[in-house]
DNA sequence: GTGAAAGCGCTAACAA
DNA sequence: TTGTTAGCGCTTTCAC
């Protein structure tokens, strides 16, 4: 492990000469900036970047919680991020909540200790229980996709409720008159979507019944939480014309559902998502939802970060992303 | 911002009883160390790695470079090795290569920068060009997924070259007579896979025609890379009876391709991949191909590193992992 | 333009 | 059991 100290001392001159010759500042002789850089490579000297940021209190480095990278929307979400979060010359920490509130405030805990210059977290409730404490280290925080309910912190994203709003209208205006909502394991967003569909029933006239709403259990995973929902809905399906799905992944729970009473969509039943990423990537599958835009999401979110950074409290609060519903074949009255 | 040194002074005890008190070490007094906590708590200090690791010369941190995390395999790869080093402590950074060396070579240098204790590499080439260095550095690397040529290197996964074979092999055995290979943009493992699909058809006494040999040109995703070669294949799809894809991600292009000839598999082509998950996640999708368990390989991987890190230069090289071929629908004949 | 000294927050010897 | 001292590798004043 060459260091600073060693270039200095193969050189004759002092490690600060070294130092400032290495990072461009400008009171070095051209002469020796020359040689102390062509004696670093020389030497094969990799700067310390430990050393450097506990100094300068600054560690070009992010992290992002995410509940899981195996989503599609997550992952996209994710390779955004780390692209350009890398362009701009920091280093990325990922972690992964599963889902679960604890892994989320423990992946916080351990990410603040590495002294992380700004959080990114996809929040698994919308109150993270560490925002107080992360606002009193002034350690800059910005959620992505799922709606906070804290009214300081810096959100990126559409807001929940709205799309399962709107998707909910859609749905009633394609002339359904009983939906089912099926929900995934996500304590947060659960609640939102469920705020949106309720609401948008109650604006319609039409009764709100508890059990039309299926909540699964255990699962963590979203594609398994489709499954399992989905069995729960086994012997009910028939009462519905239309489902409105939490997000695009428990789609596949309840067309294996469907497949299995022989019903398909849009013939059966209309079936459309909260939400669901705007580019039809999967091309087998075709569900209407509003259509979510990650690296929309992913940049507005790096740009806020970087805000807060630089300018502490006076950061602009962005807003809310305007959801626009992609109707698509799922939902499509013949 | 709280430090040791605020507590001691608090508590008018030294800095390093508060240290020794705060990482359990022995030597202590409970009374004290009861103290020493439940001050730290109540004034809400955290400790910072950076100034640690400085001094005990381990990080506690991880780092992973993938050529992308939309792709499934990465993705799951990802999620399964975060979750674990997390559980065993690590944090890790994350970085995406896009399939560029140049990137991964960069992603490399920055995250040796930030002194990671070890290096997961899912590469791009097979011989990276770095790897000389860390290993002058001694700092433990692991490739993933990906054969890498250098002999001492530590890999984990199957042998691309033997899928590649497998695979050509089984299709020939269907009956196949003329094989496409569709490649990607991936450098690295195009040429194993080329290889193995050579050998095979040698072997079998078959001529190698380099024109059925499809490789795309400008395109990274892999996603997309499937529709560039489908359209480079657009007017020959006739003259064969088999296609040899380099990876699953491919399938989409050939699947478009094939339908706007209406042709489909495997009624009129027989369609492998050298290499897919081994799990069917994609219930519209069935596809033959070698089963790739990126947990195994992640599990396998972060032991490897482990070791390394733990016992340097004596840590076991893993043996290549088997390649089970699993046959799917797309490549079963009629 | 260059160097000496101090210190970032912490751990690891060693003394007391 | 506790405190003292000396760094880890770097940047940042401030003299020269």
């Amino acid at each position: 492990m060459v260091t600073m100290e060693d270039i200095a001392i193969e050189l004759g001159c002092s490690i600060n000469t070294v130092s400032k010759a290495l990072n461009n500042k400008p009171d070095v002789s051209p002469k020796t900036r020359k040689l102390v850089v062509d004696t670093a490579r020389r030497m094969g000297y990799v700067p310390n970047a430990l050393a450097k940021s506990l100094v300068t209190k600054s560690s070009g480095t992010l992290g992002i919680v995410v509940p899981s990278v195996i989503v599609s929307i997550y992952a996209e979400l994710v390779e955004y991020i780390m692209k350009r979060a890398s362009k701009r010359g920091y280093a990325t920490f990922l972690a992964i909540s599963s889902d679960s509130e604890e892994e989320e405030i423990e992946a916080v805990r351990s990410l603040y200790q590495k002294r992380v210059d700004g959080l990114i977290v996809v929040p698994v409730t919308s109150s993270p229980s560490y925002h107080e404490t992360m606002m009193a280290f002034k350690e800059p925080v910005v959620y992505a996709c799922n709606t906070v309910d804290i009214p300081d912190a810096y959100f990126v994203g559409q807001k929940l409720e709205d799309c399962a709003y709107e998707v909910t209208k859609h749905l009633l205006a394609q002339g359904c008159q009983r939906i089912a909502l099926m929900c995934s394991t996500r304590a947060g967003i659960r609640s939102s979507v469920e705020k949106g569909y309720r609401l948008c029933l109650e604006d319609s006239c039409l009764p709100v019944r508890e059990e039309d709403i299926f909540r699964p259990e255990t699962s963590l995973r979203p594609r398994d939480s489709g499954y399992e929902v989905a069995k729960m809905m086994d012997d009910r399906i028939d009462e519905f014309d239309g489902v409105l799905l939490e997000t695009d992944a428990l789609y596949f729970g309840l067309n294996r559902l469907m497949e299995s009473h022989g019903l398909s969509a849009p013939d059966d039943l209309l079936v459309a998502a909260a939400i669901g990423l705007e580019a039809d990537r999967n091309q087998f599958l075709s569900l209407t939802s509003i259509g979510i835009k990650p690296e929309e999401i992913g940049e507005a979110a790096l740009r806020c970060l970087d805000d807060q950074v630089r300018n502490g409290d006076d950061a602009v609060k962005p807003v809310p992303m305007e959801g626009r519903i992609i109707v698509r074949r799922s939902s499509r009255r013949r």
